[in-house]
DNA sequence: CTGAAAGCGCTTACAG
DNA sequence: CTGAAAGCGCTTACAG
C-alpha cells in the first residue's frame, strides 16, 4: 500500500522511460507531437508506475484551477437536480471539476462563494439563483476572453452583464393560464413566488397578459407565495376569503401548487373538483402527485448543457458574455384542471 | 478590471510590505508567529493589493487537494440533500471544498470517480452508495495515519475495512413494523428495495424478526421493488394477486410508498382505508403527501456532519478507519397508517 | 521529434 | 521574530 507522498512524478516516468519529462508531458498532453515508438516507451512506463497526473501542479501551472462553481439556491429542491447532472456531464466530458455551493434561500452565501472565483479555486461560476450584486460582478476577474466567466441560468440577474441561459417565463406562464381559459375556467387566480424574484414577476406578467387578451382582466388576482410547499398550504384560507372563489390556481411552482392540494384536502375539499390546479416546473413528483399536477415543463438537462457549453466558451475566449438563450417548454396536461362546461 | 493572469501574488504583497515572502506566508498562516507590528503591514498590503492565496500553489506545496469526494447514487434523491448540507456545512468550516459525483444508480461510475482520490483531486471520499469494490479499495492512497480517507455513510459498504456512518436499519424496520403490529395489522407485506443492496437486507431482517416475534410468520410476503416510484406503482397488482390481501405495507423508502399509494389511488382504491403504508427515510415531500406518509426518520444532518468530521479525523492521521456509528432513528407517525380494531 | 531549463505561487526547515 | 533558499510536480518556449 504507497503512501501518499509517495504518488509516482513525472519524473519517474521520465526515468523509466528513459526520455525527459517534457516528452512525458507531451506524450500525455499532445500524443501527436511524440514519435510513436517514444510514445510507447512513455505509455508503458506510465502503466509500470502507476503514474497519474497530480492536478495541483497541473493548475498551477496552467494557471487555471479546473473547476467550476455552481451556485444552486438549495441543494434541496429537486428542480436543480436535472440542471446539475446536465452541467457536471458537459463539465467532465471537458475536463472540469463542479463545485456546487449552496447558497441558502436568501442568497446571503453568494458573495462568500464567489470567493472560489477570486481565489482561482474555480475558474468560472454558473448561478442558479438569480442572484449578483453588482459590486460582486466588477471585483471578478476575467477571462482570457475579458469576458466576465459567469453564467446565470433559469434566473435571469437583472440588469448584470452576463450570459443566460433558461426559458421564457413570461411565455409560459401565458401558455399556462391559456390552458385554464380554454378548459373553461375564468375565474383563475395566481399564487405567485418572493416579490423581488425575477421569475416571479415575469411569471405575474404572462398571468396577466393571458387574463387580458381574454377579457378577464377583472378577475387578476395574485395571492402572495414563497415558492414553498407551506406557502402553498396556507395561501388555501385566502382562497375562502374572496367574494367570489376562483376555480382555478395557477401557481408559480410546483410545491406551491402540491401545496395548495394538501391544504385543500385538509379542508375537505378536492382537487380538480373543487379547484383547478397549475403548476411550474414539472418536477419529479408532480407526475404521481395525487392528483397529477398539469404544469409546465422546462427542459432541465438541456439547460444545464447549453449553460455548462457556454461557460465553456468563455473560459476559452471564445464567446462573449451578455447574450440570452431560451430554450423550449411545454405544456404537461394531467389531472389537476378540470374542463368547465360553458 | 484585473486580467485573470495578473492576480497579485505574495510576492507583490512582500514587496509592499517589505518584507519576505516567508514573513507574509507566516502571517496568513500562523500569525502568531509574527510580531505585531509586522503582521500589521502585511494585513495592510494585503488589503492594498486585494491579494487572494492561489489555491492550486497551496495546495501543490501542501501535497493535499483541499476537497473530498461525495458520491451519491442519485443527485436527484431529495433524501441526499439534507446530507449534503450536514457535510459541506462541516467541511467548509475546516477549510475543504466539496466535490459532488453522481455515481448513477448501476455504481458504474463509481470506480472513475475514484480517479479524484488517484490524482490528488480530492483527499478523501464520503460514499453514499454503499459500493466500492476491494480492488478499488487496494489502489487507493492512504491518509498520513496509514488509513484509506473513504467513509461509507448511510449504506455501509460489506467487508470494506472503512468507517461508516448511518442509523441502525434493522432495528428501525423493526420498529416500522412494530408499530404497524401495535395498529392492530396481521398480514403486513414488505416491499423491499433491489436485492443486491445492504440496506434492502438488514430491512427485511427488520421486518422478519418484528413478524416472527409478533408470532405472525405465516404472513410474512416479501415483494422485490428497487426504491423507485415506479416500484411502488407496480407493486399494487401483485397486492391484488394474493389469497389474503395484507391490510397494511411496509416500503422500504418513502418513494415505493407513495408510488403504491398512487397506485392505490388510480386502482380506486384509498390509504389508509383499504391498505396502510409505511416509508422509509421521511424524505422532504413526505409529510404533505396526500395523505401524509408515516415513515422513519433518519437524522439526515447529523449523519453529514458526524461522517465529515470522521473524514477529517482521518486526514489528519487521528481515527483509525473500521469504526461504525449509529445515530438515532425516529418513527413518525402520520396519516398513512389506520388501527385495525381487533 | 526531443531535451534543458525556467517558472507557475506557495511553504517551511534552517540559520541567524 | 525574520529571511534566503529549496522545492512541491508540472508545462512550454526555445534551441537543436
Amino acid at each position: 500500500m504507497e503512501k501518499h507522498d509517495t504518488r509516482p512524478t513525472i519524473q519517474d516516468v521520465a526515468q523509466i522511460a528513459g526520455v525527459s519529462t517534457a516528452t512525458v508531458s507531451r506524450t500525455l498532453q499532445k500524443p501527436e507531437l511524440v514519435r510513436e515508438k517514444t510514445r510507447i516507451a512513455v505509455q508503458d512506463a506510465v502503466r509500470k508506475t502507476g503514474y497519474r497526473i497530480n492536478s495541483a501542479a497541473q493548475n498551477l501551472r496552467r494557471n487555471r484551477a479546473g473547476s467550476v462553481l455552481v451556485i444552486v439556491p438549495d441543494i434541496g429542491n429537486t428542480f436543480f437536480s436535472e440542471i446539475l447532472l446536465g452541467i457536471e456531464q458537459i463539465a467532465s466530458e471537458a475536463g472540469y471539476t463542479i463545485l456546487i455551493g449552496d447558497a441558502s434561500k436568501d442568497g446571503s452565501r453568494t458573495e462568500g462563494l464567489m470567493d472560489f472565483l477570486r481565489n482561482g479555486k474555480a475558474d468560472g461560476a454558473l448561478l442558479l439563483n438569480g442572484y449578483l450584486p453588482d459590486q460582486v460582478i466588477s471585483s471578478l476577474p476575467t477571462s482570457d476572453g475579458g469576458n466576465i466567466p459567469v453564467i446565470s441560468v433559469c434566473e435571469a440577474v437583472p440588469e448584470a452583464n452576463i450570459a443566460h441561459v433558461g426559458i421564457d417565463n413570461k411565455a409560459a406562464a401565458k401558455a399556462a393560464v391559456d390552458h385554464l381559459i380554454t378548459q373553461g375556467h375564468q375565474k383563475i387566480a395566481h399564487l405567485s413566488g418572493p416579490e423581488s424574484n425575477i421569475l416571479t414577476q415575469l411569471r405575474i406578467k404572462g398571468y396577466e397578459t393571458a387574463m387580458r387578451e381574454a377579457g378577464l382582466g377583472d378577475h387578476i388576482s395574485i395571492l402572495p407565495g414563497d415558492f414553498s410547499i407551506q406557502s402553498g398550504i396556507d395561501v388555501v384560507a385566502q382562497l375562502f376569503d374572496k367574494p367570489a372563489r376562483p376555480t382555478a390556481l395557477f401557481c408559480a411552482n410546483d410545491e406551491m401548487a402540491m401545496g395548495a392540494a394538501f391544504g385543500l384536502t385538509q379542508a375537505g375539499l378536492k382537487v380538480p373538483d373543487d379547484l383547478s390546479l397549475m403548476g411550474f416546473d414539472d418536477i419529479q413528483f408532480a407526475r404521481t402527485f395525487i392528483p397529477p399536477i398539469s404544469t409546465i415543463h422546462q427542459p432541465r438537462s438541456e439547460i444545464g448543457k447549453l449553460a455548462m457549453h457556454k461557460l465553456l466558451k468563455i473560459l476559452n475566449g471564445e464567446a462573449i458574455t451578455q447574450e440570452h438563450s431560451n430554450l423550449e417548454f411545454s405544456l404537461i396536461q394531467r389531472q389537476s384542471v378540470r374542463k368547465i362546461q360553458t
